[in-house]
DNA sequence: TATTGTTATACTCTATAACTATA
DNA sequence: TATAGTTATAGAGTATAACAATA
């Protein structure tokens, strides 16, 4: 009997890697979270959602945000909600589907959006200066193949 | 689905490699969030919690505890209390310092940690099965350097 | 019947700050 | 005074499920 074989190994690198890539993570998303707080008073997936907006001018319709943030739909109206309070967001009638509608940005949000988006780029670049720009390119691909597999052996089981 | 589509044309690759990063570690830890919950009605922080203290037989302060998760003592408090009322881990007085005491899994926290464990090293594996042993080690390496890079530079502010 | 989106509910986590007890 | 930990509060995100309107 292989007493070493059976019992839970103590800790194979993909454990190590996934800690180290978990707390780097959620590192610089709680520096962003608090940034985004504290000078505008907003949050990651208000921002999230609105950046998804910011490449579709003609704007998307909430199931399709929600697809895209990964979160459900009840969530996604709540959020909007609050963007449309604040002026950011607006609901657009669809023509030929009364059920749905389009969320897009206002000038008012879009404008918004240009600061943060800019500083937010700023902590961003400020968190990985420690790579070289070979390093960068060679971590992107590695995590690239990470979710290549990952999406792939997703489907298989849908 | 892809949050990582979300930035503006201009990207620097750092943004590019942030969006990346931040994507797959979120549908890595949806998925772990969702399976603790449906197999053990328990929570990732919980889990987290519980991870910490079966490194330290002995147990942790409540402030060591706070620090090493990242997480504000009055959080650490509202955790612990549900785990205690789980009946997985006790606190436990410290002889000396009647203000603080060691937080430690109970014989029933370490059982049920070893099989949560057990079961999550195996998510984590799969969830990385994409690379070859060569490039995980790359990319630990490649993190390291970030998180290195991001603490010395906190460091020098504080 | 299926889809789009909202509402209702309940839970968890979070930060902040005031508080108690002890050092 | 400072530290260890708790309590109180308010806010946000999440999943789930029931629901209305429309397709």
């Amino acid at each position: 009997m292989d007493m070493e074989a059976r019992g839970h190994s103590e800790h194979p690198e993909a454990l190590r890697l996934w800690l180290r890539m978990l707390t780097l993570t959620q590192l610089i998303e709680k520096q962003v979270r608090t940034q985004l707080r504290e000078l505008w008073g907003t949050t990651l997936p208000r921002f999230d959602l609105m950046a998804q907006l910011e490449r579709k001018p003609e704007g998307l319709k909430m199931n399709e945000l929600s697809r895209r943030m990964m979160v459900t739909g009840g969530n996604v109206t709540g959020i909007t909600d609050q963007l449309v309070v604040e002026g950011l967001v607006e609901r657009v009638p669809v023509e030929g589907d009364r059920r749905a509608f389009l969320v897009r940005l206002t000038a008012r949000g879009r404008s918004l959006f240009a600061d943060m988006a800019n500083q937010h780029e700023n902590w961003i670049v400020a968190a990985f200066e420690g790579l070289s720009p070979t390093e960068v390119e060679a971590l992107h691909l590695l995590l690239g193949k990470v979710k290549q597999h990952h999406h792939d052996s997703a489907l298989e089981t849908a």
